[in-house]
Order: structure tokens, then sequence, then C-alpha cells
RNA sequence: CGGGGCGUAGCUCAGCCUGGUAGAGCGCACGGUUCGGGUCCGUGAGGCCGGAGGUUCGAAUCCUCUCGCCCCGACCA
């Protein structure tokens, strides 16, 4: 491809709200162009990145033993009020009414479409297990769209659905599916890690996230690399803290605690360790209102939460209805004397303790000398820590290391939660009628290729993976004019297409330093420079985006050296 | 949705507080210059100052409403 007749057009100065460097990156490099909010134009040139990751997704997916297809983006509300949805999934479902008043909404994934599909035309154990896929856009009107292709509210992805007779089948493709998504990121040249995940509003039993590490991806990871334990903190166990000293009970007493609303201040004002202090942390749910009881120095797992609540929507509660609940402002709650019909749930970490600090349910008043069974008892015990850095691994490794990622691909195992609810059946061996057993996996296209930039760019610009790289090679022309070198740079280019090699040919007449300049923004693995000094002696310079090593090759030997370097690994 | 901020030339922004002829840099066009790391000089085109209403002799500037965008938070395959 010629650049004088190409779209593509740099910028040295980037739109001021782009903070992350993929986003600035992929602005200012022209791969996408801002049409709205979280709404994004690939430009030629940005599509051939994508093009690229979905070939080789499309490559492994397929050897998976993935089918592909494509579904509608626009979807009948018929099928979301089916599966229940229509009332589950919240703003972020968007709607719409076509001319007849009939509802509609952009589909932000396609298990309704699927499973409807699959239920009408399947209908025997034969002619399963089957796997499905597509790379189609989709819509989520997330509330706040950031980052540009990182969160964006249309966005590109691969989903892809299987359905099984048994759990074990469902198995088996999961494993296939989870060992596909390795090869791709391998291929990819991305650093990545398999997590296990919550499920969230798709719903489900096991999942795993693949999440490419960057410091500036929104979902904190933690893991312990000698035991393997990985998972989504929001998912994270976590293995058994150390317990606290024991203390003989000592009686129960009111304090005075007046202004300290946080675990801190009341440690501080009653000179005890935070350890000792309990937060009463009070919830809003569908489930009705429930406190939470946990340690002070931690913070709750919303995720486990509402997970164990089965709830649809949990939400801090805001200040009037903490008043209801304790009959105090925010900040003096605690597990004794809540409301009636308040549910309290305590954290595991909490239950060794003795003679420990809470809220009074009073304005200006905490308890010292507390203790469970005499003093209080939650509803429930169970484990609502959010796992932090430092905190000990469930499988015993050791001590859990927290980093940031973001989220690539997400698989799950469904089960029968949409085959039952669509009515997705088939015949068994025996001649009964079983719902099919699921299971569906996401991979974000525009996330991945963004995710790549965040973990290959430098000051200069992007420093593209050889597989995800728009074109392979850069051939850039310096002096225009020179008629040896247009010459010899119009022969190599010639070269370069017989021999089938994504090439960029910079032929613009623009000064040298522009042209380097935005050779290193763009990113392209190879570069060729042709000018007229090294010319006059047969040569060209040759030179890596990655290691800016430069070495000067024969003109005549150019070829052979692209393709050395091309074979090799990255 | 709560809190904060911003909408002025294609892009990045100044001007607004204290109302009086709409600006700069980059980009673009033309001429010259330069030619291995975003040359330099000159000329020029380009803006119902996001939209509506109000105050005023007069509004980019003050007031009200509205739309859009961004940041922090809650949210999230």
């Amino acid at each position: 491809m010629r650049w004088s007749h190409y779209y593509l057009y740099t910028t040295r100065e980037v739109p001021a709200d782009a903070e992350v460097p993929s986003h600035r990156l992929m602005l200012r490099a022209g791969l996408i162009r801002k049409t709205a909010a979280g709404i994004y134009t690939y430009t030629p040139f940005g599509w051939r990145s994508l093009a690229k990751l979905k070939a080789i997704v499309r490559r492994e997916i397929d050897r998976a033993g993935g089918l592909e297809m494509s579904m509608p983006m626009v979807q009948p509300a018929e099928l979301w009020k089916k599966s229940g949805r229509w009332q589950r999934y919240g703003k972020e479902l968007a709607r719409l009414e076509d001319r007849h008043g009939r509802e509609f909404c952009l589909g932000p994934t396609h298990e309704e479409v699927i499973t409807t599909m699959v239920g009408r035309d399947l209908s025997s154990f034969r002619q399963l297990p089957i796997n499905l896929y597509q790379i189609q856009t989709k819509f989520r009107d997330e509330i706040r769209p950031r980052f540009g292709l990182m969160r964006g509210r249309e966005f590109l992805m691969k989903d892809a659905y299987s359905f099984h007779t048994t759990a074990e089948c469902l198995d088996t493709t999961y494993q296939a599916m989870a060992a596909a998504y390795r090869k791709i990121f391998e291929a990819c040249h991305l650093d990545y890690t398999m997590v296990e995940a919550d499920t969230g509003a798709i719903g489900g039993s096991d999942s795993h996230e693949f999440m490419v590490l960057a410091q500036t991806g929104e979902s904190e990871v933690v893991h312990n690399a000698t035991d393997g334990y990985a998972a989504n903190v929001e998912k994270a166990e976590i293995g058994a803290l150390r317990a606290p000293a024991q203390e003989e009970a000592v009686d129960r007493r009111e304090v005075a605690t007046p202004g300290a609303s946080t675990v801190k201040e009341v440690a501080e004002l009653l000179g005890v360790d935070v350890l000792k202090v309990v937060k009463t942390l009070l919830y809003q749910t569908d489930q009705g209102v429930v406190a939470v009881v946990m340690r002070g120095d931690r913070e709750v797992n919303e995720v486990k939460l509402q997970n164990l609540l089965d709830a649809e929507f949990v939400a801090m509660a805001n200040e009037a209805a903490v008043r209801e609940a304790t009959g105090a402002p925010v900040g003096f709650a605690g597990p004794i004397g809540l409301a009636e019909g308040v549910r309290l749930i305590a954290d595991e970490s909490v239950r060794p303790l003795t003679n420990f600090v809470c809220g009074a349910n009073k304005d200006d008043a905490h308890f010292t000398g507390v203790n469970w069974g005499r003093d209080a008892e939650p509803d429930q015990w169970a484990d609502l820590l959010l796992a932090a850095a430092g905190d000990p691994s469930p499988l015993g490794g050791g001590e859990l290391v927290s980093s940031r990622g973001i989220e690539v691909g997400h698989i799950f195992k469904l089960g029968t939660k949409y085959s039952e609810a669509m009515g997705c059946d088939f015949h068994s061996e025996g001649g009964g009628k079983e719902p099919m057993i699921m299971g569906c996996y996401g991979l974000g296209i525009g996330r991945t290729v963004a995710a790549a930039i965040e973990q290959n760019h430098d000051e200069d610009g992007i420093i593209w993976p050889i597989p995800l790289a728009p074109f392979q090679l850069l051939l850039l022309s310096l002096n225009a004019k020179d008629e040896a070198v247009t010459a010899a740079a119009e022969a190599l280019y010639g070269q370069f297409q017989e021999a089938g090699i994504d090439v960029l040919f910079d032929d613009r007449k623009e000064r040298p330093g522009v042209k380097f300049k935005d050779a290193d923004l763009i990113g392209i693995p190879i570069r060729v420079v042709v000018g007229a000094k090294s010319l006059a002696e047969g040569q060209v310079e040759m030179s890596l985006r990655r290691t800016r090593e430069r070495e000067m090759v024969a003109k005549e030997g150019v070829l052979a050296r692209v393709r050395e370097l091309l074979a090799a690994p990255a």
C-alpha cells in the first residue's frame, strides 16, 4: 500500500480526553476516530489490525470445533422477556421501538437468540454437541464509557455458544475453548493470565477470565505463583487469616465517640488496634436491608454478598435508610439493636474476635467489650471478605499477589439457565426430554488490540507485535526528488508486494523527520529505509521498531532478510 | 444517577472575571527555502463563540434553560 494513496492521518496533538496509552496512541496513529461517547470509527489502517486478530481468532476457534455464523444486532424484546433479562439487565440494555411501537433492544450478548434458534432446529442427542460463534458488533449502554476501545459502548466481540447433553461434554468443550484462547493470546504475543471469575449477569457455574496484565487494567486479580491460584478479586477465596489472641470476656460498655464515624477515628479515640474494631455496613437489596459486619480494616466483596443473597442488586444504603435501620447517622452502626427485619450477616473474619468495638446504633456512641454469643449473634456467618495482596492463598502456597488486568476474554459454563427459559430441549438416548447444557465464550476484539498496545508501546508510539500489526513492514523512501532513491524504493516495493508481504510504502513528499516520527508512532515492526547516502553504496537500512537495532543490508539482500525477520519469533 | 469541569477555526487552546471590530499554535492552500528525526520565511482561506431564551444601546463574555463531551464515584460479558 502506498501511503500517498492511503487513509492514514497521524496527529501530533491529542484530544485532551485520552488518558491511557492505548487510547492516546490509537487516536494519534490514526487507527480510530471517535464518533460519539464510547463509539468509535475504525479507519482502514485500524481495521487492518482488528482484521488480523479476527483471522487468528477464527483460525483457533474453527480448530476447536466452532462454526462461524452471524446473529442480528437488533433483537426483539420478546426473547429477552422470555429469559427474564428484559427486566434484569438494567439500563445497560439499550432499548428501542420500531415504527409500530414494538420493542427491541441492541444486542449486548446473544444467548437468547442462539438458544431460540438451536432449540428450534435441534431436537436429538445425536445432533449434539454443537459450538457456534460469531464475530459481531455489540452494544452496551455503559454508564461511563472510557479509555477508548477498552471500555466502549459499541464494541466488536467474538462470542461462542456451545450446547451439550451432559456436563462432562460441556467440560470437554470448555477446556478446548480455554486452550484455544490460550493459543490466541499467545499468537498475539500477549502477556496474559487465566483467572477464576464471577459469572455476573450472565449467570452459570464455572467461569474464567483471560486478563492481559497492564497497569491501566480495570480489573484487579490476585494470584500465587507457588500454588498456581489465580482469580479475579471479585471471586477470590482466601485462606485462613491469622486468628487474633483470645481474651477473657469483659463487660460490654457504651462509650461516647463524638464525631468518630470511621474505624480509624474510633480506634484512635479509644486507643485500640483497628483490628479490634468491626464495621457494620448497611446494604439495600431486592431481598431487603442487609447489615454486614466486617473487620474494621477490610472491605466487603459485594459480588460475594450478591451471590450469597442470590440478589438481583446490592447497593450501599443511603443515609436515610441507614438511619431507619440503625437509628443513627452513618458511622455508628453495629450488630446490636438493629431495626426489625434487617438481616445481619457477619464475615468469618470477625468470628474469632473477643472484646471488640462496634457502633452502638446511636448517635456518637460505640460499644466496647462486645463478644459474640453473649452480646450479639448474626443471622448468618459467611465469607464476604474482599481479597487483598498479602492474604493467604486458599491453596496454601503463601501470600496472594495483586495485579491489574484488562479482561479480554471470559468463558462460562451456563448450565441450563437459558435452555430452560427458552425451551431449548433435546430428546435423550433414553427418550426423555431434557434442556441442553450450555457454555458461552466471549472475547473482546477491540479490547484485545487496545490491550496489545497497552502492553507494547514506548514514548514515541506503538510497538506492534507482528501478528497484530496493520502492516508487517514499512518501506520508507527518503529523498523523493532523487531519482535513484525513488527507483530503488519502487523496486523494493514491487518485490515485497510480489512476495506477499504486508508492506506500507511511505512515498509521501514529506521531510525525513516527519516520516521517521510517523514511523515510530504507527509502530510497524520492520522498517526499511532507502536514502541517498547509503544507496550510493548499494545499501539500505533495516531496523526493528521494538529494539531500534539498525543494520545496513545490500539492497539485493533485503527481501531475504525481511523473510528471516518475519519468520523469527518476535 | 450524585459531585466537579469543559463546549470559541479541522486539532490543541487563549479571550469570559471587569460586555464594545473574534485570537494563537498546529493543520490546510499558494510561493520560496530546506532535505536522515515533526525545516524556516512570506501570503491566504477558514468561526451564526454548542443551541434556545433573557438582561443590555450593545453579549463569546452576565442570567436562565437545554443539548453534548470529559473527570471522580456508584456500575460492568
